[in-house]
DNA sequence: CCGATATGATTTGATATCGAACTATATAGT
DNA sequence: ACTATATAGTTCGATATCAAATCATATCGG
């Protein structure tokens, strides 16, 4: 069980900890909210541009165009965002956080900031840190090889 | 960007990192098998015992047993597991892997080992070792936090 | 100016995943 | 023995995800 190399252990490890924390903060979010839609939601309102293309939220969380054609569908559907036709692109489209989606999006930090002590029950602050910067450098090699590949 | 809390930022990168090295991975794995069913092959291949009960690789795998249905019905569609009903229990079933999915399992090894120089690119044996630790501490203490939650 | 190519978004069809409801069998408790 | 409860597996309806095909509009080249 163990005698896999280091980096497919690597990787399961990462699988494993995608899906159980992931689980715990999907049941923490409220109303049903996924994290695919809570990352929309967070990302448009970190961005100074008040509205960003679906491509471009996109590429930002790392997911093909279609998923986010789907995914910004039920977020417009529950009036979270506005989806807006670009007035500068006839093929593009502008989304924005609607006033219903900002207050959505600060319920779902407040009542997911209750699960984040639990990290620090498993690693102190350093490690926390030098965790971050090796997950960075691996990302980043990911992130290189998937330009080069396809 | 960069101004959430550590932990947020730590599960953000797991999600990005799990999904382009799954990405990777079922892109050079053959026949259109999935990750999800590659671990399966795996997994029953790897045990002493040579038949397991769909419920137990369910929970060897982290998964509910719903998807576990589903995916081994799909391994069974194509020949590379056998699924008998157990005679020591009414309910249950037992799961073994055919010859064609040993063979297939070994392929899928062989396709896929060409990866596992790329993290080496990114870190340092030592590091690997490291982060293999940390990954570690964290799933067991999500992991034990599952248990007690629901 | 127009045909060729590129780009933005959507649709379609597949897989994974979950929780909840359901079926069938097993085990416990009285 | 018989009812109550627990467990194994499946089914159902959602969501996320992708690749490939499609449609519309832009842009480029000549």
């Amino acid at each position: 069980m163990t005698d896999d190399p280091l980096a497919f252990q690597l990787f399961t490890e990462i699988g494993i900890i995608d899906q159980l924390g992931g689980a715990a903060f999907e049941r923490a979010l409220p109303a049903g909210l996924t994290r695919a839609q809570f990352g929309v939601l967070q990302h448009l309102s970190r961005r100074a541009r008040p509205s960003q293309s679906p491509g471009t939220i996109a590429a930002a969380m790392q997911v093909s165009r279609a998923t986010m054609t789907s995914t910004l569908g039920r977020l417009a559907k529950r009036g979270l965002v506005a989806i807006e036709d670009d007035p500068a692109d006839g093929r593009g489209k502008q989304v924005r956080l609607t006033d219903a989606g900002e207050t959505l999006r600060q319920a779902c930090i407040a009542a997911v900031l209750p699960l984040l002590p639990l990290v620090g029950q498993a690693l102190t602050a350093a490690e926390q840190d030098q965790m971050l910067g090796l997950l960075r450098k691996l990302r980043e090699v990911l992130d290189t090889a998937r330009d080069a590949a396809p």
